[in-house]
DNA sequence: ATGAAAGCGCTAACAG
DNA sequence: CTGTTAGCGCTTTCAT
């Protein structure tokens, strides 16, 4: 199993050369004369030699690799954005280093200031607001963040989330529904803009929201305020959910408490995540392109590396998703 | 945004002291005079100086990061590894680096060699057989394969595949189910153990297993597979799939084509991914343990790494978990 | 308890 | 084209 590989040194008396000539065949930085080349490309066969990344790393200062923080792993909205994301690392030759803070705010920073030192950039998703990021302009290193940062020189890539939420009101408006509930995620920096799209939605139509609060972003939180929603004195004719984990899981324990979906509740979530296809109705939800995120933060990092600096916000369009979990209110 | 980051050296000439000094302080190797400790952490403390990960590997040798690579992070079976993994990985201060081959066979192995140089030791899922897995001895870096490893001296996790779909047989064949089905995916190694295991449970009961094919271990796959399976000349009364989300898309799919599940039609898979639960009807399924997996892999290779050689398999036991997609056959 | 010096394996000028 | 020569930032003997 241990073996000490053989180092530059070794190829360059193998094959006769120095080690400045094998270094510069390695990176195939230019041509050589047919007698050096075949020497090299044998002595390096022989040995089995493999140029040892950490050492260029350290004169060059670029690693090749991409740091990447998510909140949680789990979630399938993050799990998109690392595939787009390591799909674009791959094509220009980088690797991706996840780091998953497991919904834990104190580790962040830490956890994201070490991080930066074995990487070239990152890719930071953060619950962490504008004001409290300061630090992260002194990391030394390219950072594109997963949301809008408003008074941070920062690019970002992220979503319309007031429009998103706005679209699913509208879209229950258009059904009949008059008495709408929120179930959001109060720690989700996000979650107050969302608040904002359906109020103001509602309120075009002289309407109010009931906003209730999840634990978590995850399905069992969904399931546990579910009673609480439905079973309380305000009964909604429909509940917009902060995300689709939230959404699922309500949908599960109203089942459970005898409510027909979507006859008796409207539910709408928001993600896209890929199983909310598959639910039974499927989920109404806004697609938020998490994939394309990741490819989009990806590439602007990678831009950012390569000098093509871009300090700015992308936005996605929010795309709604009309599925069974939505119908015309009794 | 851009920084030179102040040395080792800065720290040694703004505190007065030798780098070695600062390098033992560091690395709390030893105690100091008052004085100078003082002096140090106000060094440290001025200059925000942070010991350079790489330069220290170079000498160490170690880089306290470990490589994982999963077939497709988008399936939530890795999705639970990884953060299984992970969680080890952070109690014990080690970083995930994480590869997604994305089922591309082909890439596998020069992903996973140029992985091997970054890391101390490395967690493989592969698609590849034991045979062909001999390269993998050279990497010279500890490994732990995420799946039984019978010819290969290098240890692995995994679960019994052939008793988690004997159990299934045996669940479908106590309901009353005559006609089953499995529908699996081919490229898998372990499909075959599977299809072993649910052969040998029939055959005890004098029956056969008609087998289909996915073409990939997906939801998406598993809708598109289940007309053939449900409109053929043979269709059965029950349909084991090779894993949850094939299952999942097979139940989509078999609703839109009329059947009534569980009555018309029972199902399973294997994984216990999370969102089975949340599936209607809920999915019955096996749980193969894949956070404790990914943590017991991690704990093996920090083991192998602390000198603690472990060459062996460790097996889980698959658990069966019935849930609403099978009932009793009519 | 502290420091001087020798590298780790490699790249990047600069010569030739 | 090829070689010489400095280091990158840090750890590690080995002295003091």
């Amino acid at each position: 199993m241990k073996k000490n590989s053989p180092t530059i040194r070794d190829v360059a008396a193998a094959a006769g050369v120095s080690v400045a000539t094998v270094s510069k065949y390695m990176n195939g930085a230019q041509r050589f004369s047919a007698p050096v080349e075949a020497k090299l490309k044998a002595a390096i066969e022989e040995l089995g030699y493999r140029s040892n990344p950490l050492a260029r790393s350290m004169i060059t200062g670029r690693t090749r690799t991409i740091g990447l923080t998510v909140l949680d792993i789990s979630n399938p909205h993050f799990t998109n954005v690392v595939k787009g994301a390591n799909r674009v690392a791959l094509r220009h030759d980088y690797t991706l280093l996840l780091v998953d803070t497991d919904e834990n705010q104190a580790r962040e920073r830490p956890l994201i200031e070490a991080l930066a030192q074995r990487v070239d950039g990152l890719i930071v998703s953060s619950r962490m607001s504008d004001d409290e990021s300061h630090w992260m302009l002194d990391l030394g290193k390219p950072l594109v963040l997963m949301r809008r940062s408003e008074h941070l020189p920062i690019p970002s890539v992220g979503i319309d989330n007031r429009l998103a939420t706005y679209m699913l009101a509208r879209h229950l408006l258009n059904l009949g529904h008059r008495q709408i509930a929120y179930l959001g995620f109060g720690q989700a920096r996000i979650n107050d803009e969302r608040i904002r799209g359906a109020r103001e939605c509602l309120e075009e139509a002289g309407l109010t929201l009931d906003v209730y609060d999840a634990h978590a972003p995850t399905a069992h939180a969904g399931e546990h305020a579910c009673s609480r929603v439905m079973l309380g004195p305000r009964r909604p004719q429909a509940v917009m959910c902060y995300n689709d984990l939230i959404a699922l899981g309500f949908m599960k324990e109203a089942a459970s408490l005898g409510l027909k979906l979507p006859q008796d509740v409207s539910v709408t979530g928001v993600d896209n995540v890929p199983f909310g296809e598959y639910a039974s109705p499927a989920l109404t939800t806004v697609d938020i392109q998490s994939e394309k995120m990741g490819e989009l933060a990806m590439q602007k990092l990678i831009d950012a590396l390569a000098g093509h600096a871009d300090i700015g916000h992308t936005m996605f369009d929010p795309r709604l998703m009309v599925r069974e979990s939505t119908a015309a209110c009794r």
